[in-house]
DNA sequence: TCTGCCGGGAG
DNA sequence: CTCCCGGCAGA
């Protein structure tokens, strides 16, 4: 069993890294320490082939040994005897399973799901997002996705990417010289992404890999450009164009050759680049930067302007400081305003929704088809962009769209049986609270309301022990005795 | 202490 | 999903 886990391993080139990003929701696939599941429904499935079906045989095979090893225990029906061998075995298991990286899969939450590679699914990221103070872990995890994630052969594309708040980021006053500087290189080339076939290295990047390689680029600022440019000092760039990564998705269908549990989730790689995002922009058009914080609304027209009123009003931190961990980028958001109708544009920016009610800050979806870079992970990857020439869409878009995904993903429809009366599963709290977050009552309002012992004998009563195999199945599972009803 | 069965883990 | 079991709480 040990042998197989590290075949496993080897064979897929990433360990319990790939674990960590299963951004499947639901009880049983995260809870699922097999290796596998997580492989297919995780990142792997835009970089490997062939290993999955045959790790669920081997998978499989195991399930059965171990069935057919405890048979004979069942049969016996000593209990005693029985439970002690059991105990024994199972402990013989869990060793077993230790050794088969198992932790760190148990220790996947869904709310660190990144759309790192812009594979996943789910609307994991907004709950977080909206705690400010949830902030380090984000980008904790950021750091982490950007180590585990890969393969170790193919993290070369990532040494710039450290797509994480930059802890000794340039202060901003740097950032936009930066951005200028990105800028007029971009301007200069017709788009960075056109490069990524005729300069990828070796082989053919997966979308999702080149999608890193473009959200690095916000932070490398060195050739591949910048999205964050600033407005303020440039009246009509040429902007880079997200779409093209659409082309060179197109040009590699290994990116885009899943298996059937990832469908969702490779779905998503060109989510950014569905449209044929117009590369001319308006003259009227112009990137401000939008406080994201809640019930604050300022609009700047700078990238720093906007970073220094979040870090003074909102992060409270000292304004004649210039430090900056950009944690601020968190907290704003390019938006293209229209200025011909600044005014009403900025009317249908509100910042909250009725299906993403939440603590602040919360982070409404991309407006912009030069999102910041930060706000692509966490927003663009978990939905559909809006269309960007749909720049009249409710801003709610995004967030109804990852719902309906979200649930697409998981599709938990718990079937409860006659006799059984417990409460809906916690996951199907989840997907409903995430949709009606009003309006569900509290879990904790039925609990405690045991159901009253029957009258009746039940069926370890009338059978006994000795012929539990006689028992009803819920008395065998030590559940409320369906034959023997009150 | 026995018993029913809820809640949750494992596969 | 089935199967199992720890542990709670009523009898």
């Amino acid at each position: 069993m040990e042998s197989k886990y590290i075949v496993e391993k080897s064979s897929v080139g990433t360990g319990a890294g790939g674990a960590d990003f299963n951004c499947r929701t639901g009880r049983s696939v995260l809870r699922d320490t097999r290796v596998p599941s997580v492989e297919k429904t995780g990142s792997m499935s835009a970089y490997t082939n062939g290993a999955v079906p045959y790790k669920n045989v081997m998978d499989g095979g195991l399930a059965a040994e171990i069935k057919s090893e405890r048979t004979p225990l069942k049969g016996n029906g000593l209990s005693l005897g029985g439970r002690l061998l059991h105990d024994v075995e199972k402990n013989g298991l869990l060793d077993q399973k230790d050794t088969g990286s198992t932790g760190i899969l148990k220790r996947a939450s869904p709310t660190h799901c990144l759309g790192v590679n812009g594979q996943l699914p789910g609307g994991f990221m907004h709950l977080d997002i909206r705690n400010p103070g949830k902030q380090p872990d984000l980008t904790n995890n950021f750091r982490v996705a950007q180590g585990q994630i890969l393969p170790q052969t193919e993290r070369y594309s990532l040494s710039s990417s450290h797509i994480p708040v930059p802890r000794n980021r340039k202060p901003s006053g740097h950032a936009d010289k930066e951005v200028m500087a990105a800028t007029v290189l971009t301007s200069l080339s017709t788009s960075p992404l056109v490069h990524y076939p005729s300069s990828a290295p070796t082989a053919p990047k997966p979308a999702g890999r080149a999608w890193k390689e473009v959200l690095s680029a916000s932070y490398s600022s060195s050739t591949s450009g910048n999205w964050s440019w600033d407005a303020s000092d440039h009246s009509v760039p040429s902007t880079p164009s997200p779409p093209l990564l659409n082309d060179t998705n197109k040009s590699f269908p290994l990116s885009s050759q899943g298996d059937d549990g990832s469908e969702d989730v490779t779905e998503s790689p060109h989510f950014m680049f569905e449209d044929p995002i117009p590369r001319k922009r308006k003259n009227s058009m112009k990137v401000m930067f939008k406080c994201l914080w809640k019930n604050c609304e300022k609009v700047l027209s700078t990238s720093s302007g906007i970073q220094r009123h979040i870090r003074t009003i909102h992060l409270g931190r000292s304004s004649d400081s210039d430090y900056s961990d950009g944690e601020e980028d968190f907290y704003y958001s390019e938006i293209e305003v229209n200025m011909d109708s600044l005014t009403e544009g900025l009317s249908n920016l509100t910042p909250t929704s009725p299906t993403t009610a939440g603590p602040p800050p919360i982070f409404p979806p991309p407006l912009t088809d030069v999102p910041h870079s930060k706000h692509i992970n966490m927003n663009g990857s978990q939905c559909h962009a809006p269309s960007l020439l749909s720049q009249s869409a409710p801003s709610t878009l995004c967030h109804i769209r990852t719902d309906h995904a979200y649930q697409g993903a998981t599709t938990h429809v718990r079937t409860v049986s006659i006799g059984e009366k417990r409460q809906p599963a916690p996951s199907s709290h989840a997907i409903v609270n995430k949709n009606h977050p009003l309006i569900m009552p509290s879990p904790k309002s039925t609990q405690g309301a045991r159901k009253p012992r029957g009258e009746a004998k039940k069926c370890r009563k009338v059978y006994g022990m000795e012929k539990r195999d006689m028992w009803c199945t819920a008395c065998r599972w030590k559940k409320a005795c369906q034959r023997f009803t009150d």
